[in-house]
DNA sequence: AGTTGGATGGTCT
DNA sequence: GACCATCCAACTG
């Protein structure tokens, strides 16, 4: 498991901080709301709003460890694999052995493959996560569960934001997870 | 095992 | 018209 927090209009790493526009606008909103966006023309990352109205913030998933549904999940990314425009008989049968081969904890292991394995995409954005009879949600850690430790360390392909926002370590993830993406990162 | 570059389109100045 | 909160294949050694 793995998140990046984006704290406001001042966050010069944030989408928020070109202030209110049509893409960010669930950002100012209540807390606890789906905002999915595509990066690169390809991938989408969701985000969860975390701050009251007016207060632009939200956290990044970067990263997740599958539990359960590792089936779904690689069906799901084979079918967005299947977006793609060139899209030959051969390709397809490469990207369904390598996903057959990917282990379990590597499934979303990275914010374009959270949206990917779990069908997520911008259509999602305004989806209230806190309900429990939304199809996508977060839920309590379970009451037997030990609180996780916590690891920290800059967030990724921010350097736009300049020295002051970069490196600030906002990256946080669950000490020797499994399922993180990209540099590791202290702990 | 580490590096490089292509894919691909929405968003903002 | 430039720039991405990325991923992966195809190289190098």
């Amino acid at each position: 498991m793995e998140v990046e927090a984006y704290v406001g209009e001042t966050d010069l790493a944030s989408h928020a901080r070109f202030g209110r526009t049509p893409r960010n606008a669930v950002m100012f909103g209540p807390p606890g709301i789906a905002y999915v966006y595509l990066v690169y023309g390809m991938h989408d990352c969701l985000n969860i709003v975390t701050e009251p109205p007016g207060t632009a913030a939200a956290v990044l998933v970067r990263a997740v460890e599958p539990l359960e549904g590792a089936d779904a999940m690689r069906e799901a990314r084979l079918r967005r694999l299947g977006r793609r425009k060139r899209l030959d008989d051969g390709a397809i049968a490469r990207d369904r052995d390598r996903l057959a081969r990917l282990p379990t904890e590597r499934l979303a292991s990275g914010p374009g493959l959270v949206c990917a394995a779990f069908d997520i995409d911008r259509s999602m954005t305004g989806v209230d996560l806190c309900d429990p009879s939304s199809a996508l949600r977060v839920e309590p850690r379970g009451p037997g569960d030990p609180e996780p430790l916590i690891v920290a360390g800059p967030r990724v392909g921010v350097a736009y934001a300049g020295e002051g926002w970069a490196h600030r370590p906002w990256r946080l993830a669950v000490a020797h997870s499994p399922s993180v993406s990209g540099p590791p990162l202290g702990g």
